[in-house]
DNA sequence: GCTTAATTTCATTTATTAATGAAATAATTG
DNA sequence: CAATTATTTCATTAATAAATGAAATTAAGC
């Protein structure tokens, strides 16, 4: 695996810098819009050592990047015939990006969400009676956000399709 | 300002659990969810100290998490009859926390992005021109989604009620 | 099936982000 | 309007998360 500097155009370095904001709005490492935004842009499948080399980032980096990228289906592998390496291009569609991260990131949460409120509606038993009510209400609400989260995420990646 | 150390119950600290979780899938920090989780749970407003007691943090933490839950209109000040201190309550309908990240947090980043696109295009006079096709297809699929990011994000608040 | 190359994993380092609390500012009260 | 109390700000510290690269694993080519 040769990693050859070949530094980025001024058209890249544009086009990452719009993905790595893009990707810090949700919480995700700057490396992963890196990564996403050079496949993005680039006409042509990479392979990892020039990914490497591009973005001037470790292996470590372009190994995890581009398992959590292929994770969320943002990014494909493809098969480049005579190379022995393995080959990645950017999916395109912005409904594949957020089906991905949704799918990945926050539906997990919200199951996670409905485990802890079957933890936690017992615990109102030792409650005072006359504050009973309230927490009850609440916690009828954090169920009511779980539920419609799933859903919305549903009606959200039926919606986009572009 | 008087800090009493009046530890949490076992319901406030599952629903405050809760609410870390959630916040840190938006990558905020956690002390935003405690803070949150906590006026969600509790059945007055509570003021400054009394959270800093609470949640044992500190009051740079407790002013700065305020002044953005503030921000994101998910918490907000009410006025407690002869008291001279602040005291908050949490805005506990879904679409106003939505609405509150959205505007301050991914429309700014949208607008940013709008910005940026206008650099980027003369860019594309120094490139190749057998190359420009492909780039252009792509800046026009960046701007696609810049545009319709602000559409879904008015659809999805207009559509969410919960 | 042995050798070499590619990729993943993971302990450590580095960088980033959040939390702290003292000092500055603002607001309230007598 | 002085004195006290509440709140914000911000430089520093602490905690967390990301990046690194060597070692382990996996896969390809001969």
């Amino acid at each position: 695996m040769e990693i050859q500097t070949e530094s980025l155009t001024e058209v890249e370095a544009e086009v990452i810098d719009i993905f790595v904001r893009a990707v810090q709005v949700i919480g995700l490492p700057k490396s992963i819009g890196e990564i996403y935004g050079l496949l993005f842009i680039v006409p042509a499948p990479m392979s990892m050592d020039q990914i490497m080399g591009k973005l001037q980032i470790s292996l470590g980096t372009a190994s995890q990047g581009l398992k959590q990228l292929r994770a969320f289906k943002a990014v494909k592998a493809v098969y480049v015939p005579g190379e022995r390496k393995d080959f990645f291009s950017a999916e395109s569609e912005f409904r594949k990006l957020m089906a991905g991260f949704f799918k990945e990131e926050v539906s997990p949460q919200l199951e996670v969400t409905a485990e802890r409120l079957q933890v936690l509606k017992p615990l109102l038993e030792n409650v005072p009676s006359d504050q009973v009510g309230h927490y009850r209400s609440r916690i009828e609400k954090i169920e009511r956000w779980q539920k419609n989260g799933l859903n919305l995420i549903d009606k959200v990646l039926k919606f986009i399709d572009f």
